[in-house]
DNA sequence: TCGCACATGTAACGTGTTACATGATTCA
DNA sequence: TGAATCATGTAACACGTTACATGTGCGA
C-alpha cells in the first residue's frame, strides 16, 4: 500500500481540524494560499473517495440543512494514524531539494503534535537544508566566468531560496524556546 | 494548438544552447539542478517524440562514433520562435504565484535575448512578486493570536520566500544597469 | 426568469513515474 | 563472466486538468 498523496494529506489534515464536506475543501483550495492544491471537484472528490475506500476518512450524510444533501468526512482512527506519521516522518535531503511545498505543508499540522515535535522538525529542516546549500555551494562552481551570468543566476535564486528557508527554520524554532513540551 | 508543457521548454532551451541527443539530456537533468525535471527516459524521449512532432525540435542520427547510434536533435526556426516568445512573455501575479520555477528556467534562457528583456524580465518579476506580496500580507491577517500559531508560520514561509525572490530580482537587476543593451 | 450559491460527481485527456526491454562495448 | 556505460524506447498506472452534467432554492 502506497502513501496517499500531497492532495490527500493535506485533506486529511484540514479534516483532523473540523468535519467537512467536499465542498468546503474546495472552497477552503481556492480561497487560501495553503499550499497550491487545486481545487477544483475533478481532483478533491476521486482524493476523498480514494481516502475514504482506504479506510483513513470516513463520511456521513447531513440531509438536514443545505440546500442539497452533503457528505462531511473526518478522520478515522486510522487516517489520523496515518497523518500522525506522515508529519513526524524523517526529513531528507531530497524532501528538502524536491518536496519542500510538502514540508511546510506538514509544519502547518504540526498544531496537532506537542512542542516538541515543532522543534524537532524546525531543527531537522534547518539540518537538512544547510546540507543541501553545501552541496549547491559546490555546483556553483562549475559556472565559469567567460559564460553568460543568467545561468549562474538562476542558480543563485535557488541558493537564496535555501536560506531564506533556513533561516526561517532557526527564527521559528527560537519561537518554541522555553515552551512546555 | 496548445503550448509546450515547461520540461518541452526546458528541453528546447537547452537544444538552443547546444544539439544534443535524450541521452544527453537525461544525464542533465540528473545531475545538474536546473529545475527539478525528472529525468527519467519515460519523460524525456515521449516530450522529445512530441516537440518534433509539432515541428519545434529535428533530429538526424548520428551513427559515427557512439558505441550505439544516437540522435541528436536541435530546434528548428518555428522552434526557436516559440521559446523566444515563450521568455518574452508577459509575467502576471499567477505566474508567480504557482509557476515561479518556471520564471526562473525562463531567466536562465535569457541570454538567448538582448540584455534589455533582461532588464525587462527583471523587472516585471519584481513588481509582479510586491503585488501578491502585498496579498500574502493581507490575508495573513486572517490567522488570530489565540489558535496554534503553526498555519501563521507556515504561511510566513511563503512571504519570506517572495521577499526573497523580489530581493533577487532587484538586486539581479543591478547586475544589469550600465549595460549595453 | 436569469443567474448565482450550494453541492456532488464523471469522462476524456495528457503527462509524469516506475519498471521493464533491448543491445553493443569496455573493463575488472 | 559480470557489471557498468552508452543509448533508445515502451507499457501500466496514477494523478491532475478541463469540461461537462445535474439539481435545489434564493434574490434581482
Amino acid at each position: 500500500m502506497t502513501d496517499p498523496t500531497t492532495l490527500e494529506f493535506a485533506i486529511l489534515g484540514l479534516l483532523s481540524f473540523a468535519p467537512r464536506s467536499g465542498y468546503d475543501l474546495m472552497h477552503i483550495f481556492e480561497t487560501t494560499a495553503i499550499g497550491n492544491y487545486s481545487s477544483s471537484p475533478g481532483a478533491i472528490y476521486p482524493a476523498l473517495g480514494r481516502l475514504e475506500k482506504r479506510g483513513l476518512i470516513e463520511g456521513v450524510v447531513d440531509d438536514s440543512q443545505a440546500l442539497r444533501p452533503k457528505k462531511i468526512f473526518r478522520p478515522t482512527s486510522d487516517g489520523d494514524t496515518n497523518l500522525r506519521r506522515w508529519l513526524r516522518a524523517d526529513i531528507t535531503k531530497n524532501d528538502v531539494q524536491r518536496r519542500l511545498d510538502e514540508l511546510l505543508l506538514r509544519f502547518a499540522f504540526h498544531s496537532l503534535l506537542d512542542a516538541q515535535a515543532s522543534r524537532d522538525f524546525l531543527n531537522d529542516l534547518a539540518v537538512a537544508t544547510d546540507e543541501y546549500l553545501a552541496e549547491l555551494r559546490e555546483q556553483r562552481k562549475i559556472f565559469s566566468d567567460d559564460e553568460p551570468p543568467h545561468g549562474r543566476m538562476a542558480f543563485e535564486f535557488g541558493i537564496e531560496q535555501y536560506r531564506a528557508c533556513a533561516r526561517w527554520a532557526r527564527r521559528t524554532l527560537r519561537h518554541f524556546d522555553g515552551e512546555s513540551s
